[in-house]
DNA sequence: TCGTTTGTCTAGCAGTGCTAGGATCGATCC
DNA sequence: GGATCGATCCTAGCACTGCTAGACAAACGA
């Protein structure tokens, strides 16, 4: 049946231009600009289109999340590749992860702040935020220390970037000394 | 004059009113639902009145914030009074600051995630939250470490928590293990 | 007692997420 | 080939949002 094939190649296509609109938007005005009048026009279908795709627009910033998550994995492992100290590594992740949440600001809450409806730390986690965890703990367990459980040791490290790109981009931490903060950050957490 | 100084109090009241209505419906049900309308019918008053007071549901926010951090910084400066070494005060500190973020989601919320058109980190930022940033300093400070910047030191720890409060009740973080994140997080930060 | 000011309310605007129901198009079957 | 039927899409509209203009009444000063 190569026209239900066809079919189904279009909604796919279709879903994927939703969701790079949904992201250029909230990219570019952030996510109250994203209304589901605004994201109809610019795929030019009408709005319920959209609900035959995502049961809402929670699901539209979840379809972001994921997208995001993948690409944030490869940059941090394109990050720690380079390195070849393990307290190296650590520092190009921590310079990494918050590089791409300056760059990318409204995926980045789309992962971390908003509500997509994705399920964290669990089994049935989706397997790109599992993944995006991953790129994370592979280098940060080279630093954990003797008895510190690697995954809570990446989530604490993890955490406290969270704290530093959220506080920061929000304008609740100066401007300057961005880099010094991360780097006290790396230098302490990391086993003595 | 003392028709006018009881307007100027009555108003004083209704402003306080409001505040404590925006907090109240916020902490049951979160700050989604905390509409002009639903603010209105609560303190018994038309919608317009609400802003006679405040410019918009923004300043409401900033308001809400300014009570929180003033609460906060009460507690934080309990917390760590108790304590007689510079290390039991910061671990009491960071049990105080999470569990502040806990027990009041939706003034933390205010504070440290939405925006209330508050000025942070800057010599015309609102006393209290001038004042809530020094409770965290005082304790923080004997831990920083020679040669490290209290006050940077202070962002750092702050965001931190930030990090570990937000991700930990978005359910980003496992429930699991949040005092052990706590402790470890204390232990590797404060300085060797 | 009569303007004037002050305070408050009703009514409404433009915008939001989301959906019911009708139209239209294309694939299928006689 | 032409009728039928199902999938696909759009128009129109709902209940809600933050916010405001203009009417109205009460309290004030002259």
């Amino acid at each position: 049946m190569s026209v239900q094939e066809r079919k189904k190649r279009e909604r796919a296509d279709r879903e994927r231009l939703i969701v790079a609109a949904a992201r250029e938007i909230a990219e570019e005005h952030g996510w109250d600009a994203v209304t589901t009048r605004r994201l109809s026009e610019h795929i030019e279908y009408s709005q319920p289109v959209l609900y035959s795709h995502f049961r809402g627009k929670r699901e539209i910033i979840g379809a972001v999340a994921l997208e995001g998550a993948a690409e944030m994995a490869a940059a941090a492992r394109a990050a720690t590749s380079a390195a070849d100290t393990p307290r190296a590594r650590v520092t190009a992740l921590a310079r990494a992860y918050l590089g791409f949440a300056e760059s990318n600001p409204a995926v980045y809450d789309a992962m971390f702040r908003l509500d997509g409806g994705l399920v964290f730390a669990h089994e049935d986690t989706p397997e790109p935020l599992k993944d995006a965890f991953a790129s994370l703990l592979d280098p940060l367990g080279e630093v954990a220390g003797d008895g510190v459980d690697p995954a809570m040791f990446t989530e604490v490290f993890w955490a406290s970037l969270h704290g530093l790109a959220t506080l920061g981009r929000s304008g609740r931490l100066p401007k300057a000394d961005a880099e010094r903060r991360t780097d006290l950050l790396v230098s302490r957490l990391i086993a003595a």
